[in-house]
RNA sequence: GGGCCGUUAGCUCAACUGGUAGAGCAGGAGACUCUUAAUCUCAAGGUUGAAGGUUCGAGUCCUUCACGGCCCA
């Protein structure tokens, strides 16, 4: 490992402050007010003011002006940036000589009263500085900030202590959990936790990781969905139940995949798939409300609602009930896969050519059984099932169904996926004999819902890659 | 999986058809008591992602690999 000049020059630094007395790594600093609401309080103060109310601020220096005998540093806490008036003949010589030659990326606090600049800047005056712990590697670009994207996301920590707008994003995403919590939890549902690590896996159609118990000897999957579980607590009675979690898919990454994401789910006795959407609506609509998004999409409800046969014949002219599928996509200029079953044709011409297209919030209704191992049929259309997807900004970000309660139904929807998976199709349900038990236990009519809350926060900051809002994305060795 | 692009100082970027790798910021020394990408002077900072190849000579051309980005599947 070769020496880093920088860094040496800051452990130079970092021996000195030792022995002139600092502790350059201190325990605490007690009663530090957010910078953000030293602007809020002096928000009328004209330039060239100056007040005797005090504060003490705590952050990162981000910058520093020096001029002479005087120095101009900017603070930079997580509510903001505010600028640092230091002097030699408030300070005194030694005070304001070490205050000056820290690095850029040090950890202080600043006690000072309030003032605004000639040139308009609100600063603090400072009375006395602390030393809250030396950093010894350099901090990015204090203009350019961080841009490689690599970095951004090995080390999240830079992007954030760099880049405002990243950390403006993942706290977006922490007002969007919370506010989806704060909705459920006064709708009267029940928040819970199922299992991550399970004997089976279920609830989507993925491919699991594998992983090990060495005391009971045995194998466990980790979860691809939280949904079976989840119905197993309405047969139990809980009636309104949601869960956030994260869930692990073994696939490929995208800018739309992760492999560990996280979802909702909600499940709602006594509801159907339309009153599932209808309660999506008033979620999202909510949660877009509470985190102030001001973007292209428009989340007030009701949100267009289409069948999924329509959706596809709108984008390509495609009747799915017509003929044989090929020949008709055929006709219309598009190749589906020989290969492939009517449904996963059906599926591929919803993705490929429907969902990009898909910008304001759409509910996409009713799709082929095949695809569909726990949803219930449909009440009217024969061959299709009570599910909704649900698109915004050319995305699918929710997936939903009126819950099959049919014990006997759900075995011989079981019985299927295990011909299907002897048929090469790596991407099927085990069969869950303690899940069909529980319906033979009677589960109410069921609406239910899973909501992937990374592509919701996509959504709602314009962000085109998962990476972008998962902290740490998973990325190659 | 395929195509295209990228990888140069701690960070942000230059280096023309192959000819001694540069700048700004950060860091070092110094000047400066209202600046805000502060300014000014001086000095320092590099295995050009990795390995091969072509060439008198490769950051630049060729091959392979690694990682990332965008697009397609």
């Amino acid at each position: 490992m070769h020496r880093v000049p920088v860094v040496d020059d800051r452990r130079a630094k970092l021996e000195r402050l030792r022995a002139e007395g600092i502790d350059p790594f201190p325990h605490a600093f007690p009663n530090v007010t957010p910078i953000e609401r030293v602007h809020a309080e002096h928000g009328e103060l004209a330039d060239g003011e100056e007040t005797d109310s005090a504060y003490r601020v705590a952050g990162r220096l981000a910058a520093r002006r020096g001029h002479g005998g005087a120095a101009f540093l900017d603070v930079v806490d997580r509510s903001g940036r505010l600028q640092v008036h230091a002097r030699k003949d408030v300070l005194g010589d030694e005070s304001f000589e070490t205050l000056v030659s820290l690095d850029l990326g040090d950890l202080i606090g600043v006690d000072g009263t309030a003032f605004r600049s000639r040139r308009g800047e609100l600063s603090l005056r400072a009375t006395g500085w602390t030393l809250l712990a030396k950093a010894l590697r350099n901090p990015p670009d204090k203009f350019h900030g961080l841009e490689d994207v690599e970095t951004r996301y090995r080390h999240r920590e830079l992007d954030l202590l760099a880049n405002e707008e990243s950390r403006e994003l993942f706290i977006l995403r922490a007002k969007v959990v919370s506010a989806i919590r704060r909705k459920l939890d006064e709708r009267g549902f029940v928040e819970v936790e199922t299992p991550v690590l399970q004997p089976l896996y279920g609830g989507a159609l993925a491919r699991p990781f594998v992983t090990h118990h060495n005391e009971l000897d045995r194998d466990l999957f980790l979860r691809i969905a939280d949904e079976l579980y989840l119905k197993r607590l309405i047969v139990g009675g809980l009636e309104r139940v949601y869960e956030i979690g994260k869930d692990f898919r073994n696939e490929g990454v995208s800018h739309k995949h992760n492999p560990e994401f996280t979802m909702l789910e909600w499940y709602e006795a006594y509801a159907d798939y339309g009153d599932i959407a209808t309660r999506l609506e008033e979620l999202i609509s909510y949660v877009a409300e509470e985190v102030g998004y001001d973007g292209p999409i428009d989340f007030s409800p009701p949100w267009r609602r289409v069948t999924l046969t329509e959706a596809i014949r709108e984008e390509t002219g495609v009747d799915i009930r017509s003929g044989d599928l090929r020949d008709v996509a055929r006709a219309n200029g598009i190749e589906l896969d020989p290969d492939a079953t009517w449904a996963k044709q059906v599926d591929d011409l919803l993705s490929k050519h429907v969902e990009p297209k898909l910008e304001q919030p759409t509910f996409v209704m009713d799709y082929p059984k095949e695809l569909s191992p726990f949803a219930k049929d449909h009440r009217s259309e024969p061959g299709l099932v009570e599910r909704f997807e649900c698109f915004a900004a050319g995305m699918e970000f929710s997936n939903a169904f009126s819950e099959l309660n049919d014990p006997d139904e759900q075995r011989a929807r079981f019985e299927q996926q295990a011909r299907d998976e002897a048929a090469g199709d790596e991407e099927t349900q085990p069969y869950d004999e303690d899940y069909v038990r529980a319906l033979e236990q009677g589960m109410p009519p069921t609406g239910g819902i899973g909501v992937g809350i990374d592509r919701l926060v996509m959504i709602l900051s314009g962000r085109h890659s998962i990476r972008e809002v998962v902290l740490f994305p998973a990325m190659r060795d």
